[in-house]
DNA sequence: CGATTCATTGACCGGGATCAAGAACCGTGG
DNA sequence: CCACGGTTCTTGATCCCGGTCAATGAATCG
């Protein structure tokens, strides 16, 4: 059974066999259980490892001088937290779970000498690190461009078809444990308001919460509000190969 | 002399003589010069080879379905606008001038074959791509935590910065031709209230500007209107090496 | 079953948007 | 050298989305 790091880079690419064995042998070594709210790594200190959360929830997010935070990115099984930080003398932000998740570690100097010897594994990670960019800059369209209500769909929109991607579920319902604050903290809304959105959405029967489990009742309807193009991910192998697992999981959805 | 790009890179990281050589023959080989409000690549667009700026000033955009636009990132010489596009099918983005602008074109081919065989040439982009990243992460802090006028402070002092670390300027004075739409777009306000907020901090004597030249009259107080903290950019060497340009070229300001 | 965290609601406020009009600054051509 | 049409900048009046403050439920958990 492949990792979920081996079906995140399969959005964009095929592995060779043995490159492929190697990715499964490499997460399998150190393997990590970290709790709920617990920091991975933190802002100003070095790793000379780096880090992929299997399972779980985790996020990207910085705490400013007034005290307030923000988060960056949701990170998701097979994300990469910090794929290059071991040639970094320290990080710029801090990385912490969200739920209680699984880690694998692998060494730095493992990592150069994958991104610099094995040319099908360094372009899945060049590709993943596109993504992320192209992640990051849509926040920044969201943000700056976008309503509340529309910011909140959108990133929902978003979870659900990276989940999907990945595999992680395989229909419209996910588990999506965060709190009013963090999704406040995620799209620099205030939980007061991030309520009144939710509340919306809800009313006009595009979501349901459950709890930790979140449904997405009306996709189409859902994307529309959120104004999403999925062009940003690049998931090229997922719409153009007819035959890859990538395709069908995210069938209807792109 | 050294090209702007080689100056970039030596914000981190020390080239060989080889490394160096061979990185100013690539980018001396196909330049191009481009007229103000042109685009080097548009969105949905394919291209086989990555661009440099090498002199102007461009920048990262995308047009929304409703019209408006959205600047993500402004880029000057030395960045790389598009590093790894030749392995994407279409960019999800577009990237033009805002001044006339002088750009070099590497083949994808020549770009990939740098990544995988010339270790101090992959190390200095994957750091260069680390600090992009940085740069967009702290852009979402920014929309979604700061006030306009800390925001637009942050963006001015982003730019001092930067210019000066490519040796762009080696003073507090710097050529920034953006129309005060260009910055709206930039900083998720309106036109309006960038007026209004420059006004403020010329108020301040913050800064001035004169046509298309800006100065930092007061870089500490600017820099604590816009709680700037550099650690984002990465400037181990311009911070660490005693008997680096790129120190000497930053010296006060971080 | 208390205690703490999280969701919800209401009243009110304010930063920045919107709308509209005028002023200053162009590059261009006569 | 000046007239002029188009950007760009500036200013004022008004509005509203989302923030702030505060209190009450609901849920979760030792």
């Amino acid at each position: 059974m492949d990792n979920p790091l081996i079906k995140r880079m399969e959005q964009f690419t095929a592995f060779s066999d043995a490159d492929r064995h190697l990715l499964n042998e490499l997460l399998a070594q150190n393997q990590k259980h970290h709790g709920a709210r617990e920091d991975i790594i933190r802002e100003g200190e070095h790793s000379d490892d780096i880090h992929i959360v299997l399972s779980g929830l985790a996020c990207r997010y910085k705490i400013l001088e007034n005290g307030t935070r923000q988060i960056m990115a949701f990170l998701i099984p097979g994300d990469p937290c910090d794929a290059e930080i071991f040639i970094l003398k320290e990080m710029d932000h801090s990385i912490g779970t969200v739920t209680p998740s699984l880690i694998s570690s692998v060494p730095g100097h493992t990592m150069k000498d994958l991104l610099l010897n094995r040319p099908g594994i360094a372009l899945a990670f060049w590709w993943s690190t596109l993504q992320d960019e192209g992640i990051l800059r849509e926040r920044i369209i969201d943000e700056g461009r976008r309503d509340a209500r529309s910011r909140i769909a959108f990133l929902i929109y978003e979870m659900l078809l990276r989940m999907r991607a990945v595999g992680v579920i395989d229909d419209l319902r996910f588990e999506f444990p965060v709190t009013q604050v963090d999704l406040a903290d995620a799209t620099g809304l205030t939980p007061v308001h991030v309520n009144r959105m939710l509340q919306q959405l809800r009313e006009e029967k595009l979501i349901a919460i459950e709890g930790r489990y979140w449904t997405v009742l009306d996709p189409a309807g859902l994307r529309k509000v959120a104004r999403f193009e999925a062009n940003y991910l690049h998931l090229d192998r997922a719409k153009d190969q007819p035959d890859s697992e990538a395709r069908d999981r995210l069938k209807g959805l792109i």
